[in-house]
RNA sequence: CGGGGCAUGGCGCAGUCUGGUAGCGCAUCUGCUUUGGGAGCAGAGGGUCGCAGGUUCGAAUCCUGCUGCCCCGACCA
């Protein structure tokens, strides 16, 4: 391609309303424009990076044996009544009528449409397993669009589905899917993660997020460094101390810690760190009244976990002043669990302790030196905080460090939830219908953009990998309009380099160096080439990597052989 | 949906309080000079000041209503 053709608009200039850096970028380097909020346009440049990470998903998914379908956009509602999420799904569904009055849905995903075809199509065990497949618009009427592309409410997305006879082969479909996203993600020049999830309202078995890891990821990620374990920190499970409880040491005390509420200002008036304090939670009880759960004071507490214990409310909410007066005669700041009695939990890690601090139920003081069994009962030990980098991995293999991630994939083991709903089912050997076990697979395709430019970015501009590039090379001719010598090399290598196969650019505006220098590196082309006078004197040009700190000259005359040697390193 | 804010040429903004000629930078176009890191000079084009109503001799500016957009707020690819 040849720029001077190509109607690519860069500004240095970052608009206003651009809240992350892969939306400044791709707005400067014109890969998209904004239409409206949570809309855009893909240009020219930016749909190139974007049709070669759906290729390599298309790619990857067809050797994993899934067959691509497309399905309607517009989705009448009677599917979805059907399946119960007509209801459910909320504002995000955006419904509408046609001329008939009729209810339609733009669709936000496909299981109801994939569900329908599986039950009308699929007739026997004999043609399972089968995942189908789309490379499609989505769209989902976001609360508060954000993020560029990245939390867009049109968005570009791979969706498949996988039906089999039994939990054992859905299984097997899903494992198939685990390894074919390693090996796009692996291609797509990412650092990810696959991570253990919550299967939350979608429901199922099984259920693994994949996520590129960013800096400016919104999700954090718990992660081994002695194996492949990851998982949500809502998930990551943090397990009881190896040590045991060490024998009380002290007599229990009341203390006076005058307005001391927070775990901070306890720790300042007592002169002790915060991993020697309880820290008392009261939440509201599944059947009215509170329940105390229990954390160290260095630890956060983890409402998912907490949510699912027996007797707790779900979601989680956390007891109002007049129910925490109510179970305790005491107030928020002053918790504790002497005398408390209602129901109790505490994180493994507080069972663990001797001689700790806890709240008096008694405004302004606190207990030291209390000790379970001797000064009130053992509690229920459970798991209900958030692991912190350092604890050790559950699997017994390395330990625990932080780090965040975007989501850019989510593989669900789901049962016959949907099949069931919708009768979906098929002859198995013994002639009897048995309903169909489902699998659902997505990629944001639109996202992965955005989060391979979070990942690969500097001062400049957008690093784009090789494998997603929008164009592999740049050939950039100095002052051009005076050196015929200059035109024709140039001209010359970027033919031989389109006749060799490679997606190059040749850079034939007539622009100042520094013009061309700065939009090269602003939408990230990973490999510069420059033509210029000044080398050719000597037979040379001049090569430089858009990581690279400089650049390397290299023979005119063997050109394409030697930049080959560069592009497949 | 709640809270805050913004709307003036393609982009970024000033002007609004205190009504009276619509302005700056970037971008665009023309010419000359320049040419290895976002050039200089000279000139040019481009604006229903978000929309509707009102106050006034006169409204970007004051008043009312509407719309759109952005930011902050725990369920997402």
């Amino acid at each position: 391609m040849r720029w001077s053709q190509y109607p690519v608009n860069t500004t240095k200039e970052t608009p206003a309303d651009a809240d992350v850096v892969s939306q400044q970028l791709m707005l400067r380097a014109g890969l998209i424009r904004k239409l409206a909020a949570g809309l855009y346009t893909w240009m020219p440049l930016g749909l190139r990076t974007m049709r070669k990470v759906e290729n390599i998903v298309r790619e990857e998914m067809d050797r994993a044996g899934a067959l691509e379908v497309l399905m309607p956009a517009a989705i009448p509602a009677e599917l979805w009544v059907e399946s119960g999420r007509w209801d459910k799904f909320g504002p995000e569904l955006l419904r509408f009528k046609d001329r008939h009055e009729r209810d339609f849905c733009v669709g936000p995903t496909h299981e109801e449409v994939i569900t329908d075809i599986a039950r009308n199509e699929l007739k026997s065990y004999r043609q399972l397993p089968v995942n189908f497949y789309q490379v499609q618009m989505k769209f989902r009427d976001e609360r508060r669009p954000r993020f560029g592309v990245m939390r867009a409410r049109e968005f570009l997305m791979k969706d498949a589905y996988s039906f089999d006879i039994s939990p054992e082969a859905m299984q097997k479909s899903y494992d198939a899917m685990h390894q074919a996203y390693t090996a796009i993600f692996t291609r797509l020049q990412l650092k990810f993660r696959s991570v253990v999830a919550d299967t939350g309202a979608i429901g199922g078995s099984a259920s693994e997020e994949f996520h590129v890891l960013a800096e400016s990821g919104e999700d954090a990620i718990a992660f081994s460094d002695g194996d492949s374990y990851a998982a949500n920190l809502e998930m990551a499970v943090a397990v009881p101390p190896s040590t045991p409880r060490p024998a009380p040491g002290a007599a229990m005390a009341e203390v006076a810690t005058p307005n001391a509420r927070t775990i901070e200002e306890v720790t300042r008036q007592l002169k002790l760190p915060a991993s020697r304090l309880v820290k008392t939670l009261l939440v509201d009880g599944s059947e009215g009244g509170v329940v105390a759960l229990l954390v160290r004071g260095d630890h956060e507490l983890n409402a998912v976990k907490a949510q699912k214990l027996p007797g707790v409310a779900s979601p989680l909410r956390m007891a109002s002043q007049d129910s925490i007066a109510a179970g305790t005669r005491a107030e928020a700041g002053f918790l504790g669990p002497v005398g408390f009695e209602g129901r109790v939990y505490a994180d493994h890690s507080v069972v663990a302790m001797a001689d700790f601090v806890c709240g008096a139920n008694k405004k302004d003081a606190h207990l030291t030196g209390v000790n379970w069994g001797r000064d009130l009962p053992e509690p229920a030990a459970v798991d209900i905080r958030n692991v912190v980098p350092g604890d050790p991995s559950p699997t017994g293999k390395g330990t625990l460090g932080i780090a965040r991630g975007i989501e850019v994939g989510h593989i669900f083991a789901l049962g016959q939830k949907y099949s069931e709903a919708m009768g979906a089912t098929v002859l198995d050997e013994t002639g009897k219908q048995a309903t169909l076990y489902m699998g659902c697979y997505g990629i944001g395709v639109t996202r992965v953009v955005a989060a391979a430019i979070e990942q690969n970015h500097d001062a400049r501009g957008i690093i784009w990998p090789d494998a997603i590039a929008p164009f592999q090379v740049v050939v950039v001719p100095i002052n051009a309009s005076k050196s015929q010598r200059v035109r024709d090399t140039a001209e010359n290598l970027y033919r031989e380099l389109i006749a060799a196969g490679v997606d190059a650019l040749l850079d034939d505006r007539d622009e100042r160096p520094g013009v061309k220098f700065a939009d090269t590196e602003l939408i990230g082309i990973p490999h510069r080439v420059v033509v210029g006078d000044r080398g050719l004197e000597r037979g040379v040009l001049e090569y430089r990597h858009r990581r690279a700190e400089a650049a390397e000259e290299f023979p005119a005359n063997e050109a394409l052989a030697w930049l080959r040697g560069r592009l497949a390193s």
